[in-house]
DNA sequence: CCAGAAATGAAATTTTTCCTCCATTTGATA
DNA sequence: TATCAAATGGAGGAAAAATTTCATTTCTGG
């Protein structure tokens, strides 16, 4: 399906070969267009223009350079293309959930694979989204916003997670530490921990050890504690201040990370908004 | 998806009740007008006359017969819906905040933000499962099982999707190697790649130049590549064998990493389903 | 550092598109 | 069949869009 090059298809081609050669201006346009083939569809010169910041002439300029008699001439060519898309799409919509549909047989091909993680992951989302209660979310932010340094703990499976929310802590100037354990130093990284900062804990069962031990280290010292785990029984649980029990996906015993991926950035995002309210 | 009435399907279902009580060339247009609403959306008022064979002006008294102030208003009922089912998810966070919360710049609450967030990151999820060509996915798939080696790089925001497909790979039992340039050798880890091993790059806009620079070492050692990146012309595309282009999701800037999560779970996922099918 | 060429951006111009208006046709009713 | 109302078609004007033009800026090679 889709895979006989169209008309469009050739062109994108073209512009990718041709990109480097492009001057500043032309790129613009061609990233532009390469990325948002909907747009060139819909919307009108002057619109585009200002979307990819250039003046409407480079936009004629760039549909000349690639051998069309006008922009518009190359708008006719992807409106063409969306509508013999959308012609597929509801197909493809009806395909999607047919194959995601059957969670009996055994997937085969990964195509079917990402069909069915897809839907699962979407189903887990829309759970979170139900199950997490607003006052925990708004107390962990708070927890956050107040906090004099977050440490970030997740290992193995959960690293990616506690990898990501301290780069996006440290994007929003707070002050972040992942605990890696680089060099075995586990302990020593969170020797500094006081009762002003935050320790947010990522782990699923089977909980590391270590997370646990640190945990409770952070208890001791009287730090705050958000938890992001799977259980409400979880040894981090009992710890913790404010506790996210995350239902994951999971696929032949793949357990997704994407829902509390999708909490981590969440609480990144709510602090960065909220902060700007809070003033300094 | 898509099921709650739209505006559009509203119209429609009015053109239908009241069909039989319109005129002769109205009725032509009603049948022009719901057997073709692609058509409708996209093209001009005279070239839709042409094909209903009917004057333009009567496809202005059509409209407002249905109570829009000119044919193009309609038109742009039409454009909306097209739009919205064919919108990446960018334009869907817009659009959802355009029709969800009246207050454009309304302080959100955490809570309002997670629901947000769950549901174009749902959405950028069944994006990516359409626009994945089934034959790339198995490409990947294939070139990470014949791999002697597989390196996988992708830092500051990537490093969290590396680091969790380094992570399933090991699991997997496959030689994985997560180029994290600790201590600053980025080159170092990168130097034993060779003509038998896979590398694994993740990189979004503004590209990290470690990564580029990496990517084009492996293809000089003649590595096979897989990029996970954000565009077609990024410049990880040149170098890759394969090359998934991933919508994220994203919502005051704040870009997710759940569906690069998620395509990279489903390699692992495919790669662990297909190995036991390959024999030993 | 300079001259010529290429690229750029704003404004003017042309083209396209939509809609209104009115003369003509159609169709129903007495 | 005569009459009136409704429907129709086309021409012209107003609005919006695309394109061209040209002055200015930014590169490039000597």
């Amino acid at each position: 399906m889709a895979n006989n090059p169209t008309q469009v298809s050739i062109l994108q081609d073209e512009i990718r070969s041709r990109y480097d050669t492009l001057s500043k201006r032309l790129k613009q346009v061609a990233r532009y267009i390469l990325d948002n083939s909907n747009s060139v569809a819909f919307d009108t010169v002057a619109s585009i223009a200002r979307q990819a910041d250039v003046p409407p002439s480079t936009l004629i300029r760039f549909a000349n350079a690639f051998g069309f008699g006008g922009f518009n001439e190359m708008k006719q060519m992807f409106r063409q293309h969306l509508m013999e898309e959308t012609a597929n799409y509801t197909e493809r919509a009806r395909l999607f959930r047919q194959s995601a549909g059957e969670e009996s047989s055994a997937p085969e091909t990964p195509s079917e694979i990402l069909n069915m993680f897809t839907m699962v992951n979407g189903q887990a989302l829309q759970q979170l989204a139900m199950q997490v209660v607003p006052e925990e979310l708004e107390h962990a932010v708070a927890l956050l916003g107040e906090a004099e340094n977050i440490y970030v703990i997740g290992l193995r499976r959960s690293f990616s997670v506690a990898s990501y929310l301290t780069y996006a802590l440290r994007h929003l100037d707070r002050r972040a530490f992942l605990i890696d354990g680089l060099g075995g130093m586990f302990t020593e990284q969170l020797s500094m921990v006081g009762p002003k900062d935050v320790v947010v804990a990522v782990s699923f069962s089977p909980y590391s050890k270590e997370v646990v031990e640190l945990v409770e280290l952070g208890a001791q010292r009287k730090a705050r504690q958000i938890a992001i785990t799977d259980s409400q029984v979880s040894p981090l649980a009992a710890f913790s201040d404010v506790c996210f029990v995350v239902r994951e996906a999971q696929i032949d015993g793949f357990r997704s990370q994407v829902a509390s991926l999708c909490l981590a950035q969440t609480l990144a995002i709510s602090l960065a908004l909220g902060s700007s309210k809070e003033g300094q």
